[in-house]
DNA sequence: TACTAAGTATGAGATTTCTCACCTAGGAGG
DNA sequence: CCTCCTAGGTGAGAAATCTCATACTTAGTA
């Protein structure tokens, strides 16, 4: 459920607070509006018209795509701030290339591209701000990358399940996962039923419920800090 | 060694087709010199200022880190075109925080940071230039995380030897690769053994020599492919 | 010269992870 | 109703990979 957001003090002041306001140098952030984007929804959708650049200023989102065999993968989470629909933007796609979805309750503002995009492309205090944004992701990604991702996978597993999961429930496909962490189906399964097994997590359907965040979070500290 | 080319003819030229003349909107191209740095040597070094944004117009490189207990870290590698240093001019940071050293001799283009800086940041061309340049470089990241690095350390080692080799002699250090494809130093070695008896590879000091292409290449297809 | 540190090597047993075979349940479409 | 497809679930043996222990070599340095 997308649910528009009209209370104007509430507008002005996430729009400062979450910097958005700061990413132009005209008064271009007035020209967005704010939306609520239910947990679970999707923000953008692979394939539809890319027509809005988006800013998320609270809440938790997954990026996802199809690929041509028709399966989905799972590429990154991201937190606020970030933007969405910036690389179609800025790569002059028609359409988004790729999904995204809302993994908590998401604010997002809203800034429709047809009548914007000059202006936008030729505010060079905004084409620095995203300049910035792509530097801090790719710095993120060097990160991640370095800190080595050849843990145990109870270990990325405990990680991942605390990233996705929304009011301790987690509910992401095992498929999607297998593939995104790099193991066997088989082998995923087998570590989620230890996880069981230790009172780690329950079993919900569809799902698992997590029961000793303490565990966890010891679990990942290494795959986090590194 | 870094060797500076005059012959303005060759200059104008490979600015051309490298590119190089199209990422700005004046002529801040002649500006920049050409420059030859022999495979080995390092483009920038971590910790010296950041002074210099580079433009490779031909030629291999690598990124490395060095880590906060001293060890170096494999980041990424990159082919023509690409910037160098751009990170650190778009994110204002005094001092380079990789190393790039040439791993073929390399052609860069060399522009000084410091009486273009202000042209540079409001020349709107060039940062979208630089925006479509950070989005590719992230579809890029995407595509290689993308295809699951499950693969057999066989597979990803022979893509990274065909990757890094320089007429056909591979020199990166083991200690440093075993850290970046995320597996043991003892592993890493067992398999290198494998190639050398099965004859794809001789123990050179150091390092070692490429003698099966073709195997090689059969053994990276689907790493790089898929 | 002796000492240290980093990189290179190798063996053996323990873990992690994969492959394959097979089985269950639910939904979509004919 | 049946069938196909996706997703979940399990067992068992095989392979990939890790840990640990132990050397050897080289370069730097006290």
């Amino acid at each position: 459920m997308m649910h528009q957001l009209k209370n104007t003090t509430l507008i002005q002041q996430l729009a400062t607070t979450s910097q958005f306001n700061h990413q132009f140098s005209t008064n271009l952030a007035t020209k967005a509006d704010l939306v609520l984007i239910s947990a679970g929804d999707q923000v953008v959708t692979q394939g539809k018209a890319a027509d809005t650049l988006w800013y998320l200023a609270r809440g938790r989102t997954k990026l996802t795509t199809t690929l041509a065999n028709g399966k989905i993968a799972l590429i990154d989470f991201f937190t606020t701030p970030c933007f969405i629909g910036e690389m179609e933007f800025i790569d002059h796609q028609p359409t988004y290339t790729f999904t995204v979805t809302a993994l908590s309750d998401c604010w997002c503002f809203r800034l429709p591209v047809a009548p914007y995009r000059q202006r936008l492309l030729q505010d060079s205090h905004f084409l620095q701000q995203l300049c910035q944004y792509f530097v801090h992701k790719n710095y993120r990604n060097i990160q991640t990358a370095t800190r080595n991702q050849s843990f145990p996978l109870v270990q990325r597993l405990a990680a991942f399940i605390l990233l996705t999961a929304h009011n301790d429930q987690y509910t992401e496909k095992n498929t999607q996962v297998a593939e995104y962490l790099g193991v066997s189906y088989r082998h995923l399964l087998y570590v989620f039923s230890q996880l069981v097994k230790d009172g780690s997590l329950t079993r919900t359907h569809p799902g698992y419920h997590i029961i000793n965040h303490q565990y966890l979070r010891s679990l990942a500290y290494d795959v986090q800090h590194s």
